[in-house]
DNA sequence: CGATAAAAAGAGTTCTATATCTTTTTATCT
DNA sequence: AGATAAAAAGATATAGAACTCTTTTTATCG
């Protein structure tokens, strides 16, 4: 329902949240949370591009999230590697229609709607609240 | 959000609603539905194959709804040409979360959980019914 | 039975998302 | 200044979804 990408980017700032302050390299993250290495590079890429985590370059560079995890979302993660796409228009092309969907589109259209709305709503923060049983991306139970 | 395919689906079932009792030809469909029609062609067999819909071979053949549109959803249309995948356990394959999701996993899941929900309870029938500004599919405000 | 018009089947193409590899640039340390 | 380790950039490969083309099978008609 999200891309692959997407669920990168937002295994790869989780990761990032969970150690504040310091740096990590591409290769570290990658390593933490299963990601091929040279494609999470690109997708850090995009997420630096856009201002969601902040990049270094040069020795002991690396990235570090850019906002605090208490104003992330994760519709902004995903919205900035693989943007949702709304139906605003007929997707027939029907002039009759336009931009006033007929009922199968709406109702469509409404779950992506709903799906934003569930993403819009969810912070960094709250996927790292203390979880009952396991702790994202982590083997053990203890950080 | 959906894929192309279950669009395709999703009109192609909508238009044989439309004029119960006949038959349509899958060229008759592409048509109406403006989706490619050879395409079509494979989108439609698979439905059959699912009994969606009912297929008619040879001359004066065609497709047409295999059940009651109050009884036929969006969510079984879909399902059938391009299933909804849920998260069933930790997409990095962590030993200890199994099948228990972290709150990253958990949160992404729930988005799924909400779109399968909102297209088990929409119904060809509230597809169907008199639209205020269009007509699922055509053009004219009349039939 | 033979012509016809439809679905069914199968092979092949194109496009896009995903993933990899290689080279270049940049910052930091000695 | 030179060595090093990191990101950045660019070029390329792979896989799967979307789409097309051709042939075969099937049912119905005259």
């Amino acid at each position: 329902m999200i891309s692959q990408t997407s669920e990168y980017a937002l295994r790869a700032v989780v990761c990032l949240a969970q150690h504040p302050g310091d740096l990590h390299t591409t290769t570290k993250i990658a390593k933490l949370t299963k990601v091929p290495d040279p494609y999470l590079s690109k997708v850090l890429l995009t997420l630096a591009k856009h201002e969601v985590v902040t990049s270094k370059k040069g020795l002991h560079g690396g990235y570090g999230l850019a906002h605090s995890p208490e104003k992330l979302t994760l519709w902004t993660i995903i919205n900035v590697v693989d943007p949702i796409k709304h139906i605003k228009s007929c997707p027939l092309k029907l002039e009759s229609h336009g931009t006033h969907l007929c009922r199968l589109h709406k109702r469509v259209n409404d779950s992506i709607d709903m799906i934003e709305e569930l993403f819009k709503t969810s912070t960094i923060a709250m996927i790292l609240e203390q979880p009952t049983q396991s702790i994202p991306l982590c083997e053990s139970k203890k950080y």
